[in-house]
DNA sequence: TGGATATTACTACCACGGTAAGAGGTAAGT
DNA sequence: ACTTACCTCTTACCGTGGTAGTAATATCCA
């Protein structure tokens, strides 16, 4: 029985920090947070990163005198379980609803259209398939 | 420019029995949760009732005894910014990229992606008209 | 009238996200 | 050896979600 992870915005961009590079310091961090537009004291993210250690997410290896962090939550795991748990506080759990506030909320281009279409065909075809 | 209203769970569940009855008593707020499973103080809810109301949420007016509370915030708005609000923070508002999460994430029946076939359809035509 | 009941008001508490200063260690340059 | 820069650790503070007890007040009923 799986935990579903819950993720805010800081820890969030974290995260998304750690899973494109692998593995980072908590300079490496700080300074892509920054380039990102968000200026961080090098304390903030450290005891950032300390915290979510603390709660399994995150896990360190010392090298020298800094800690090399890296993710522990794997990406597709923390992307589901915040979706489908978002899908299911929003609208019970209504998939069609979802999507189609996600359709309303933004401009989308045709060219998107297009994707989201083979991803349904091929979304029937599995399911044809699994029975 | 509005803001972008995000609310947490219990929240959600007051802002959902408000948007469905129109309006209600505290009392009916805490039997609605009550039957969904959410045994709640009746301080509790009212007390959350009163915090919402401090930030524009809701609004109440006094008949008799009893405050009747009724949503400030629409149900559209606030589905539409949490739900793009998390394309944003998860998927750097790849929309695309968030409906295959949703639909990997949890089983859907062959009826719901038909009526997303449609709902993709009518986008389209949308789209097309638009310019 | 007086007690029971329902309702709001005030206050408090905990956990946690986010933010950061300050203390203290270690490595490196001069 | 001393300073400097960089690093971690500890501690703290604020806001807010969530939860609720207690006090004050209004209402109804016997």
């Amino acid at each position: 029985m799986r935990k579903k992870p819950q993720l805010a915005s800081l820890q969030l961009a974290i995260m998304r920090t750690l899973w494109q590079k692998g593995e980072a310091t908590v300079a490496d961090v700080r300074e892509t947070l920054e380039s990102e537009g968000r200026e961080l004291a090098y304390t903030t993210v450290a005891t950032m990163l300390a915290k979510m250690e603390r709660k399994g997410q995150v896990a360190h290896r010392a090298e020298g005198k800094a800690f090399i962090y890296r993710p522990v939550l794997g990406q597709e795991q923390v992307s589901r379980s915040m979706v489908t748990d978002l899908a299911e506080r929003l609208f019970s759990g209504d998939v069609t609803l979802m999507v189609s506030h996600l359709l309303d909320g933004c401009e989308i281009s045709a060219a998107e259209l297009t994707r989201l279409k083979a991803l349904i065909r091929k979304k029937e075809l599995e399911e044809r398939n699994a029975r």
